[in-house]
DNA sequence: GAAGTCACG
DNA sequence: ACGTACGTGACTTCA
């Protein structure tokens, strides 16, 4: 069992590391000693996916399945990252040939095309030009299989669905595009529409399609062999709408996600903005199909001549982009952070989204009502206090009522010359005892509960599964963070308790609690790691309460019988360093003269020396090298950095921010991508991620185990990476709904 | 479609 | 001298 059949002097262990690309570094360095062929290396770099065939081929070859806690193998040091996409290629195509000989298997051709960085400029300039004219229409199952034969000798495909909206939950698979080499790519219409329809509403099929059974029957082996790589533009989209037409995409990657590893921070990475900034090529904008506004249709109402063009281009561009992308990843020492925190993201995600999370109705609705006459009643007294009609939501004429015909206090701000009527200004006007500001305020508030969650979140219940169903975008902030959308739940209220009985509408289905585990102070525990602040990872390591340290270290007071005032300044200036502090956002966060904010900072700085030392070293080397990195090797681009005037202060704070925040993000993207295996004997679901908080439904029977299993991933999510020098704490709470378990 | 506001970590 | 806390998304008003 120790050596692979037919692949002498391979150990089954080696061949683990291999199929993970991260392991045991010294045998692997051994290893690489024995090869100094430079431009060979050169063409085999960038050919890391390979190595997840093996897997398979592995498996058939010693009947031992690869079950191995590949996580034990991730490797210590950034710099070898690069040198283990090529140690990776290197044996995989040896050993593969030599178990596929030995199995009398075909093995698909190993991707040969993907240019080398050095040739990448030039490989591509030959490329032939984008002609959505060139593209063919597969309309029988013979011209299918063809292309189906064509995907199997190549060994990858670029794949796009076209469906009937945005929303993934909803909407219908349309059609399938596939790219196989650049300039070459079909479209598969399969439900497309004509004619006036039947008495029902619906429409008849338009002539000329594959039955979308027998399509999905013909593509399902090919999308899920585990030797053919998928490649699409945001494939979490693709990946839930074949799984909800039964297929499971694997392997998968994303040209979006590519995008993100190697220049997060320096732009957006839509596929229609790839296409311009790296092809030259403007796509067909899909309006042209759809039209916008009222008379908008669907795809399936394009006629499937003109749709062909659209569809495949979006394939053909992916496909180009993919090419471009890919060997760049050990160019920019980013594929760890691709293969490791991206993509193993993509079916995370997806079953979560899918899975969703219950919602009741009724408490919502209730609450909508409830609102809607307590605002009804503040708006009558706000116009008697005004002495007349105006629109309460309008900042504009707020602001006229208040400075212009009330004569209050506090000046024009903003370029656009209009009054600012923020909730500091009206607070400070309600503390001078005004009266109208406060019901604003009041007003405000039951405004945004209502408008953006009790009315809101109504509309988000899914019919079909009677539950909410976000969708995250991977790509979602530069740090490396997540975004939440469609809708948003990683911003349900928390902070009042109004705001709070919103929470308590999220609630688990019947026999199961919802179960939150969070991380503690994960971001200052991260910038006591970072910075090396010892006085910071000793009270970690000594479990103290972090702020009141602080506080006893600056105002020299006992922790003992600490005023609770003087422990909020400490806090608000430990969240202000992570912010990159400022004397003036400090002062303004603590509602205190700038002149004390900056002797506050002075003094922290001074019992935590190694901040500034942090600080300045962060933005010298974001000014040197144009991005910041975390502790994983996520780069966060930093192009304002060089910036004058105001700019350049942004850029700084964000730049000291950036290596704190992603690291976290990292570290619970870890955690998430670990889950699905360490529960997996449990019957819990992940349902939600809110940064630095993972939300489960679990049966009540099953609680204990999964608090454990899951705080035991969290917990040590950084490892074996990275050895943290304080401790990762997570608490977890139970209840009925999310208010509860929080 | 920009600006203003405010919900979250 | 300048003018700011870091990172997001959704909703409303208004040009």
């Amino acid at each position: 069992m120790d050596n692979i059949p037919g692949a002498p002097g391979i150990g089954i262990k080696i061949a683990a590391l291999l199929i993970n690309e991260y392991g045991d570094l010294d045998t692997l360095l051994e290893r690489a000693g024995e090869i100094k062929q430079p431009k060979r290396r050169e063409t085999l770099l960038g050919k890391a996916d390979q190595i997840r065939m093996s897997r398979e081929l592995v498996t058939l070859a010693t009947d031992v399945p690869l079950d191995v806690d590949f996580a034990d193998f991730e490797i210590q040091d950034p710099v070898a990252d690069d040198l283990l996409g090529f140690l990776a290629s290197m044996e995989f195509r040896s050993m593969t040939a030599r178990i596929a000989t030995k199995l009398g298997v075909d093995v698909p051709a190993m991707p040969e095309v993907i240019p080398s960085p050095a040739a990448t400029g030039g490989a591509l300039a030959e490329l032939p030009a984008i002609n959505p004219d060139k593209y063919e229409c597969v309309r029988d199952a013979a011209a299918l299989q063809v292309w189906i034969d064509r995907i199997k000798a190549r060994g990858w495909v670029a794949f796009d669905t076209e469906t009937t909206g945005l929303n993934d939950m909803i909407v219908d698979l349309v059609g399938i595009c596939l790219c196989v080499e650049a300039g070459e790519a079909c479209y598969i219409p399969l439900t497309h529409k004509e004619g006036e329809g039947d008495l029902f509403g619906g429409s008849n099929l338009a002539e000329g399609q594959i039955k979308l059974d027998v399509a999905l029957a013909m593509l399902k082996p090919v999308l899920e062999d585990p030797a053919i790589m998928k490649i699409g533009q945001n494939m979490k989209y693709d990946f839930k709408i074949m799984k909800r037409n039964g297929i499971t995409l694997a392997p998968v990657d994303d040209t979006m996600l590519l995008s993100y590893a190697l220049n997060g921070g320096k732009h957006n990475h839509g596929m229609d903005a790839l296409s311009e900034r790296y092809l030259d090529h403007k796509p067909i904008p899909i309006k042209t199909l759809l039209g916008t506004g009222k008379s908008a249709i669907t795809f399936d109402l394009v006629p499937i001549d003109e749709a062909v063009k659209y569809a495949a281009e979006d394939a053909d561009i992916t496909l180009r982009l993919w090419q471009k992308f890919k060997p760049l990843l050990h160019v920019e020492k980013v594929t760890r952070v691709y293969e490791k925190m991206e993509r193993p993201l993509i079916p995370v995600l997806a079953k979560m989204e899918m899975t969703g999370i219950k919602v009741d109705r009724d408490q919502l609705s209730r609450m909508s009502n409830n609102f809607a006459q307590q605002m009804a009643g503040l708006e009558a007294e706000i116009h008697e206090l005004a002495g007349g009609s105006f629109n309460v939501g309008s900042p504009k004429q707020l602001g006229e009522v208040l400075f212009d015909q009330m004569g209050l206090t506090g000046g024009k701000k903003g370029k656009t010359g209009a009054y600012s009527t923020g909730v500091d200004i009206l607070e400070d006007l309600a503390a001078e005892g005004h009266a109208l500001p406060a019901k604003v305020l009041d007003w405000r508030g039951m405004s945004k509960l209502k408008s953006t969650y009790t009315d809101a979140l109504q509309t988000h219940i899914n019919p079909d599964t009677g539950r909410v169903h976000t969708s995250y975008i991977i790509s979602g902030a530069s740090t490396g963070r997540m975004a939440s959308t469609d809708p948003n739940l990683q911003n349900i209220p928390v902070r009042t308790p109004a705001g709070r009985q919103i929470r308590e509408a999220f609630i688990a289905d019947e026999g199961n609690v919802l179960l939150s585990l969070d991380y503690s102070q994960i971001e200052l525990r991260i910038l006591a790691h970072i910075a090396k602040i010892d006085a910071l990872k000793q009270a970690f390591l000594e479990g103290k309460d972090i702020h009141a340290m602080t506080a006893s270290e600056m105002f020299g007071v006992p922790i003992e019988g600490m005023d609770p005032s003087i422990r909020r300044q400490a806090k608000a200036i430990n969240f202000g360093v992570i912010y990159g502090i400022s004397g003036f956002g400090l002062a303004r966060n603590l509602r205190i003269p700038r002149k004390q904010a900056q002797a506050f900072i002075d003094t922290y700085f001074e019992r935590f020396p190694e901040i500034r030392t942090y600080m300045d070293d962060t933005v010298a080397f974001a000014k040197e090298h144009g991005y910041v990195q975390t502790l994983f090797g996520r780069k966060i681009h930093t192009t304002e950095i060089g910036a004058k005037g105001p700019q350049a202060g942004f850029a700084k704070r964000a730049a000291i921010n950036a290596p704190i925040q992603g690291t976290a993000a990292d570290v619970i993207r870890r955690a998430m991508i670990r889950m699905p295996d360490a529960i997996a004997h449990l019957p819990a679901k992940m349902l939600l991620q809110v940064h630095d908080e993972l939300l489960f439904e679990v049966p009540n029977d099953a609680v204990t185990e999964t608090i454990a299993a899951v705080r035991d991933v969290m917990e040590n999510a950084a490892m074996p990476v990275i050895k943290l020098d304080v401790p990762l704490t997570v608490d977890a709470g139970i209840g009925n709904n999310w208010a509860d378990a929080h």
